[in-house]
DNA sequence: ACGAATATAGGACGCTTGCCCTACATTCTC
DNA sequence: GAGAATGTAGGGCAAGCGTCCTATATTCGT
């Protein structure tokens, strides 16, 4: 088998488990053994856990920055942060058991002082200016940071009790509230476009 | 120096190591070292490490119900449930350092699958029901367990985010606006009041 | 077809972990 | 003040960790 393929293997490998052990409680022989390799073969793809870890943030931002570009192809600012919201309904099951991907990993990794706590943080940083963006074309530009981070809160505080509790009623009830948070939040922007014509008008929505 | 007086040293040396480090990634060695003891004599007191957590669990159930009761002796339902939104302003510097005690312990032990994780929710439990009566206080009896599960989840949030961005201005306006969210949450409570003696209510907010 | 590059296997290192034991010091009791 | 109970120290265990090395397969360019 090829290098590269071996590696990308080695790399899904490692995601899955990091995301559903934690990354310190996956050890070397764990991913290996996920893989069907020796210790050995491993370390000829991987030096260092650390590069695993480097290796597995790279693809998740990758995979997370395609995902963000999906949602742009169609659907207008509001649609968009509602496909956001919707991860939460999206992928129940595994938030209840093994709470967000990305909040878990920025949490362990903060605890454990790591060096590359920056580069997960950059997972959120993601998710942060995208929504950001798209609460500015709804009118928002002062608060749309603000904006940003509280839809980003609230998602990580579901994520958390879904985790602790293993309640998707909860989930849904909270994923329904969010939502009609950001109708108001939409329709406030409505209120204030009539107001004062807004200087860009890329919008694709209503 | 007396047996229970170091048994309780070391559950407080552990407690705020499992907060700063996580409970993984602390050692036997570091609580020893910490309190300043041999790992001999710490087998003495804690023969496994579960059993270092469930006295740090205990006691942080001991000290969290301790503070519910201090919270209760004055004020309203409505300052009462401000005490506890004010605890992410109060705990700003760990919070942003550290991150959530009761949150980032509970998602460390759902990924280790621990067997004390029940215990552990428990921390969440006791917020739980004493934000539920509260609400339940306020007018809201129905819908009072998601109003504070809503309240939960809003606090982990805010803390997770607070932890990856050290942000101080973030906790400060969430803070502020979870503040903002409760006035009408207690207002519509006057209201309904008014109209038809506190029951049978659907909706609670906005 | 053959040497070179690539890929895999398995073992071994030094260290740390949680856990356990035994020997010594201290304190308390009578 | 002798002896029992209590507390402390330090060493040592097997297992697992991340890391590294070397020997062997496999693939590939020419």
């Amino acid at each position: 088998m090829s290098a590269s393929e071996t590696r990308a293997e080695i790399v899904t490998a490692a995601d899955v488990l990091f995301y559903r052990q934690g990354y310190e409680h996956t050890s070397f022989a764990d991913i290996a053994g996920a893989v069907g390799l020796s210790r050995g073969n491993f370390y000829y793809h991987f030096r260092t856990k650390d590069e695993i870890l480097d290796a597995v943030i790279a693809t998740r931002l990758a995979k997370t920055q395609g995902m963000l570009d999906r949602w742009e192809i169609s659907g207008g600012p509001i649609a968009r942060i509602q496909s956001f919201i919707r991860i939460l309904a999206v992928n129940r099951a595994d938030i209840e058991r093994y709470g967000c991907p990305v909040g878990t990993l920025t949490t362990e990794l903060a605890k454990l002082g790591h060096a590359a706590q920056d580069d997960a943080n950059q997972l959120f940083s993601l998710f942060r200016v995208w929504l950001r963006r798209h609460f500015a074309d709804l009118g928002h530009e002062e608060e749309a940071d603000a904006l940003a981070l509280h839809v980003l809160a609230r998602s990580q505080g579901i994520a958390i009790l879904a985790n602790a509790f293993q309640d998707e009623t909860f989930i849904r009830r909270e994923v329904t509230e969010l939502e009609e948070w950001l109708a108001t939040v939409a329709d406030c922007q409505g209120k204030l476009k009539r107001k004062s014509r807004q200087h860009k008008s890329k919008r694709g929505e209503e």
